[in-house]
DNA sequence: ATGCATGAGGG
DNA sequence: CCTCATGCATA
């Protein structure tokens, strides 16, 4: 009965969605680099630099390769084709098939990886830690390590919480419009898990019985949902989004505990399986090298890494992407 | 618990 | 194309 729950994505977008919402984590997110503790050297971005920085990158990647003793004879037995042209799902009415990116096209190989190819293996000596592997005798580990330009398009709009930053005054605080610093959250992360557990209830549990508080614009969550809730690596503004609704179940949920009223969850006949990507080990330490370097590659850049790996250029995009997200979760990237 | 992916919204 | 919130699949 009634299985017919699509929980697709609900979302609880409404919320955040705030029309302004752009400009207020566009600084935001500023801030954040700025805080941020990876030392992430991201010097010249321009010019013809990053050519031979790619190089280096993937010299890096090679070194490290060469150095885990693993002979580079694999087959990055990755992507496999996922679903390019098998629809599957049948919950997005429009474009059946997604995109066939780019790969199709026989017109590549000459630009691109030239530069990447030729000083591939002429620097593995060189090696140039970004990521603190390497360089015994180089030191030039912190030298050039910020070249925070980062922030110039920035009016600090930002009307989050800001704890730390309000000595100046009676001892008076939060004056914020949000009163949610990272310590708040952090507690009652840790309070929920605790008290979640007590009930006997699982991740996966709260995410579906969210649909039955009828919040308004609050549908289910997934179990990654909550998990990551509970390990604090949603973003800043995620968490407090969430927040509001995951006490409002943990309230319920102990009422009707108290009770003794347990509550039917349900579940979902699921439809078609979607196929994870797989980035090989040695892929994948290509692709944190050139991170390092050019968090946000060009999407020439990205192709031709792409090509160089042997991977799709979509799944290096997303990796990219995924990875700058990852830089922005709230674990210690907010200010502590 | 996490890796890769999708989709909405903004440019 | 990007960012963000989220989820499926998987280690």
């Amino acid at each position: 009965m009634m299985t017919m729950n699509g929980k697709q994505h609900f979302s609880v977008h409404p919320v955040l969605q705030e029309p302004k919402y752009s400009g207020l984590h566009a600084s935001s997110e500023g801030m954040r680099r700025v805080c941020l503790p990876a030392p992430q050297l991201q010097g010249n971005i321009f010019g013809g630099f990053d050519e031979s920085l790619l190089a280096r990158a993937e010299a890096l990647a090679a070194a490290d390769i060469v150095s885990h003793g693993k002979s580079h004879h694999f087959k990055p037995d990755v992507t496999y084709h996922t679903m390019s042209s098998v629809p599957c799902t049948s919950n997005s009415s429009t474009v059946p098939i997604s995109h066939p990116s780019t790969l199709t096209s026989h017109q590549h190989h000459h630009h691109l990886n030239q530069s990447l190819e030729g000083d591939l293996l002429d620097h593995i000596s060189s090696s140039l830690s970004v990521s603190g592997m390497g360089a015994p005798d180089s030191s030039m580990i912190t030298t050039h390590q910020h070249h925070l330009q980062t922030m110039g398009h920035l009016h600090q709009a930002m009307a989050m919480g800001h704890p730390h930053s309000l000595s100046v005054h009676n001892g008076m605080s939060c004056v914020n419009d949000v009163e949610s610093d990272p310590r708040e959250l952090e507690a009652f992360a840790e309070r929920f898990k605790q008290r979640r557990i007590k009930l006997g209830v699982t991740q996966a549990d709260v995410g579906s019985a969210l649909a039955n508080l009828k919040i308004p614009g609050v549908g289910s969550l997934s179990q990654s949902t909550i998990c990551r809730f509970e390990s604090l690596t949603l973003s800043h503004n995620n968490m407090i989004a969430l927040k509001p609704v995951l006490q409002a179940w943990l309230e319920e949920a102990e009422a009707a505990y108290r009770e003794k009223n347990s509550k039917p969850d349900l579940f979902n006949g699921n439809e078609r399986k979607r196929k994870r990507t797989s980035i090989a080990a040695p892929e994948k330490r290509s692709l944190e090298a050139y991170f390092a370097i050019q968090p946000r590659p060009s999407s020439e850049k990205i192709a031709a890494i792409a090509e160089k790996l042997d991977l799709k250029k979509n799944v290096v995009r997303v990796w990219f992407c995924n990875q700058r997200q990852k830089q922005k979760r709230m674990k210690y990237s907010a200010v502590h």
